[in-house]
DNA sequence: CATTTATGTGGGATCGTTCCCATGAATTCA
DNA sequence: TGAATTCATGGGAACGATCCCACATAAATG
């Protein structure tokens, strides 16, 4: 049932190497004896054998895509998920299999079993700790870095530009009159809500707000749940100090906190207005719709993928910080 | 910097034989002897290359999924995105590496590098043509397929009950006191689309609901956008002639017809209720959460993985057919 | 003390490709 | 016509592991 290249030669009557070459495409073959391999290649369907392949050419022609989840399963977050999607089609066109693996702890082993050579480069997403780049260093296996927090100048990495995005948010709610804002900040040793908060603080401070007239609760997670419990509990400080915005620093915090409000009978945007971060499918299908700030995974999800085949193929010293501008869009929550 | 076990053996002062046996942990070795080689795995940081085991043991320990989406993409699609997550947590625990495909044609080429003996199992997601599963089936590839629509009773696959769902969810809403029935309908020729509009009708056959008071909509995607255009479109008859529920095969369609209603002031679900189907996160999460059908894509994925498991190891006759329960899960929005 | 049995170890074939190199046949050129 | 060149093919090593089998050596048995 399975046949491997030495009997498709011989019922070709020709040689394994022969075929090897017409089958590979590569080195002479006279026509006449291509097209009997081919003849024989086309009617058993033979397919050469991967991994066989992979063993003398030292390349898999696959990639290994890591990501860290908290807690939640991470491929159906909106935001990773998209990533993924992007990622997949872009190493799909580019002859690229695409192994994927989540994992809880960002454990060394976590990484293990993706450098036993099985794939030609590695990429990583989200936070993950330091001496697991170490350990990704130490076998030279080629890899770069999606949205995770790291100052190592070597690693190739790709990050959104998360200050600047949170600045423009806090310029754009304070030009529509707002001069109380109420905040919502996700965990802070990451990367991205860290910076979202930072920018935004940073240019309300540029302003002139005043700080009293700014209010931040500390988000453990960066769930519906927790913008929806958090909400639900500062909902009376926020009314009654009559705040009338919110911002989050990412869109799931924003959707949990805004069906507090909506529970509450609070008009969105004329009573309080709510401002999210990242710009996932369901900000444009919530109602009202969300005012977000769009980061685009597409181009980044498809960048990875560009920049690793590159890494692979070591032809090409290049830079290693990619950053991607980051654009408001408005919706109705504002 | 890359060893291999001949390397380590020559730096233990063993053979490679002996080496091999103390890494693989299987056949004798004296303790000083497997104490000297461990010592050198570990300085060296060896990891066996998993092609050459492969090779060898005709064995990848890897699986395949592959996955077919029309338009958009598929891995952050609500509901896929569940199936993937638990597929690759169940996968993870047994020791398999996952490869992931989306196809957008589910043409033949899509499986067929799948099919150069790199994994060791296929598990085929969604709809696919008929000469596909004749595709794969000659490669002798153990496969299943998740929500697949096929009545080749040779093939595996593991389904969701949803012609029971559909009669559930009609009956329930019937105990609430409807009686004039507004439903939208995904696109026909998929299976569970097809199943739970029928399984709808008939419990409201059996109810003695008036043909004349059900009005179905038929769409062509089955996305929030098409439940938002076809909403938007049909509301004059929706409130004219006064439907006191809405039905959507799918929770995305009934989100999108749900922000239409919204936006015209419709109270839901005091002036009319809406429920959809497969109970994707975001149905809690929308204000007013959605009644919905609960599909349990969770326990599908890790079973799929499990069956997958037994298929490779090829120990078992099975049955051939899977199928699951789903449950009506009552929220705001009836 | 000879023989069997247990205990370790190593040699070499094997998996299915690719690819280097040698070789033979056909063609071109002086 | 003989040498150089091109064209076409095949032999065999290599990739890096596993595993069968043979072979030592030591321990146990009669």
């Amino acid at each position: 049932m399975k046949y491997n290249i030495k009997e498709i030669a011989l019922l070709a009557g020709v040689s394994k190497s022969t075929a090897s070459r017409v089958i590979s495409g590569k080195g002479y073959a006279s026509p006449e004896v291509r097209q009997r391999v081919n003849e024989i290649v086309e009617q058993l369907q033979y397919r050469p054998n991967a991994v066989a392949r992979a063993m003398v050419a030292k390349r898999t022609n696959s990639i290994g895509v890591i990501i860290f989840r908290e807690k939640q399963p991470i491929v159906s977050h909106p935001l990773y998920g998209k990533l993924i999607d992007s990622i997949l089609m872009a190493a799909q066109q580019r002859g690229y299999s695409v192994f994927l693996k989540t994992d809880q702890e960002m454990s060394i082993q976590s990484t293990d079993y993706m450098l036993e050579q099985r794939v030609d480069g590695l990429i990583l997403i989200s936070r993950l700790q330091k001496n697991v780049i170490e350990h990704v260093k130490k076998f030279n296996v080629p890899y770069l870095m999606v949205n995770g927090s790291t100052d190592d100048p070597e690693v190739v990495h790709l990050v959104s530009k998360d200050e600047i995005g949170g600045a423009r948010a806090a310029a754009y709610l304070h030009s529509l009159g707002h001069r109380k804002f109420f905040i919502l900040a996700g965990p802070q040793e990451h990367r991205s809500h860290n910076l979202r908060l930072q920018g935004f603080r940073e240019e309300l401070r540029r302003l002139n707000v005043e700080e009293s007239h700014i209010h931040v609760v500390p988000a453990m997670e960066s769930d519906f749940d927790q913008g929806y419990t958090l909400m639900a509990k500062h909902l009376s400080t926020f009314i009654g100090e009559a705040y009338s915005v919110l911002f989050t620093t990412n869109d799931m915090l924003a959707l949990g906190a805004m069906k507090v409000m909506l529970q509450n009978a609070i008009r969105i945007p004329e009573q309080a207005a709510v401002m999210g971060f990242d710009d996932i499918d369901f900000a444009a299908a919530y109602s009202p719709s969300l005012t977000t700030v769009k980061v685009d995974t597409t181009r980044m999800g498809r960048d990875a993928v560009v920049l690793l085949d590159r890494l692979i193929s070591r032809n090409q010293d290049m830079s290693k910080l990619y950053e991607y501008a980051s654009e408001i869009i408005i919706r109705q929550s504002t």
